[in-house]
DNA sequence: TAGTGGTCTAGACCACGGA
DNA sequence: CCGTGGTCTAGACCACTAG
């Protein structure tokens, strides 16, 4: 179980700037120099830096130096912040309240987008989310029965996700987003407890299973005085 | 100007995963294979290989081989799709108009989002995009005077970030964006041809250079009726 | 056991940037 | 000019997978 001396090296460096060693536009020991250091050949130490450059904790110019990138966004935040942790950056306390769990038929947009024929049998959960007691989000799921056959409220209350990766032991593959702008209904103003027809945030969600398939599909209503998207996109 | 190995050797596995003669889960030529029928070393080859690994085109199995990943697109669609790319998508002429072209003192949030001190230069600028003549997006472009001496109306006019990339040779990192429903004013109202207080997403987008400075903050309105985003997420 | 990718060496020549 | 990163070589040994 021995570490790779590019690792190594790598966690150097990564450390250097966790400790604030190396702070942003600093640059860093050049090539020859960290091979001598770590006596080992210049291709070892590019590996290394290679992998620094693609994480972005690095960027190079030709001529001149690698130097240390202003990285408060790394990797790991790409992709949108989800619920839970946005409420947790602001200091909210989280809570769901289920107020439907059902199984119905699929309707054809829900069966295209869930890779069913219409009239398949889906689970239909209807559920709120609250910010410090403030209604956030209304959210619909579907879920094709036929994948998870012992469902239950449960699963829903506590995480869903981890229940498919750690139980089920199936990798989630990726998922496609969308995001508008809309006029809420009588029944989201209800949930949402906000005036009739006031703007509100209405995203889907369509997720896929490592296999391809995909195993929800999630209409979602955001008051949007609660609450807004935060994406980090790199390069 | 000549190109390096390892891009021929990439481009040629794109070509072929592109035209369908590489198919998910096939498993490409080895890596000694590819080195004889480059005629290189096989540490070219790697290179060649990691880099599509990266890109989320390949992905490796020790033992194994290299074989092609199904996801090739959603990878290179990651982060949220930009407003031209998403009239492309559906047939839409584009078109620009820029109501206004100036420069003003930056306040107390421009300054912050810039870098800057309350009180320094920075453009104004403010544009209606068109997608077949129908107004889609109102933005509020700002952007430091102090980083584009020579700014004019034709480069916001074309690409302004080919300008910034290709002409000044400075890399583009990374931006974060923030996205929520509005009620439009009657700026908006009139700039996207609506009725007051018609509902709007909302965005800001605040984007970096590669030494960590951000050169824009963008606010911008899309109508509510003729946009949304859409976004891929990979694992 | 044979073949694959993972790690690593000790060199080389090039293009670019700055003094 | 010299030092930097960019590209490339012709080997080597290892760990893993499959037949």
């Amino acid at each position: 179980m021995k570490t790779p001396v590019y690792q190594v090296i790598e966690n150097d460096i990564k450390d250097k700037i966790q400790k604030g060693e190396l702070k942003h536009g600093d640059m860093i020991n050049s090539e020859n120099e960290l091979k001598d250091m770590y006596f080992v050949s210049r291709m070892t130490v590019r590996q290394a830096l290679n992998n620094l450059v693609n994480e972005g904790y690095l960027y190079r110019h030709k001529g001149k130096g690698t130097f240390v990138n202003n990285i408060k966004i790394e990797k790991k935040m790409q992709g949108l912040i989800g619920f839970t942790e946005e409420m947790r950056r602001m200091n909210k306390r989280v809570r769901s309240k289920i107020i439907t769990f059902d199984t119905m038929k699929a309707d054809d947009e829900i069966a295209s987008k869930l890779f069913l024929k219409p009239g398949d049998d889906v689970y239909s959960i209807e559920r709120v989310r609250y910010g410090d007691d403030i209604p956030v989000l209304f959210e619909r799921l579907f879920i094709p029965v036929s994948l998870f056959k012992e469902m239950d409220q449960k699963i829903m209350e506590s995480s869903f996700y981890d229940y498919i990766e750690n139980h089920l032991n199936i990798k989630i593959s990726h998922c496609i987003q969308t995001l508008e702008a809309k006029s809420s209904n009588p029944r989201v103003s209800e949930m949402l407890e906000i005036q009739k027809s006031s703007p509100v945030l209405f995203m889907t969600r369509n997720t896929f299973l490592d296999r391809g398939f995909p195993f929800e599909y999630v209409k979602a209503y955001y008051r949007a005085d609660q609450y807004r998207f935060i994406q980090h996109s790199v390069r």
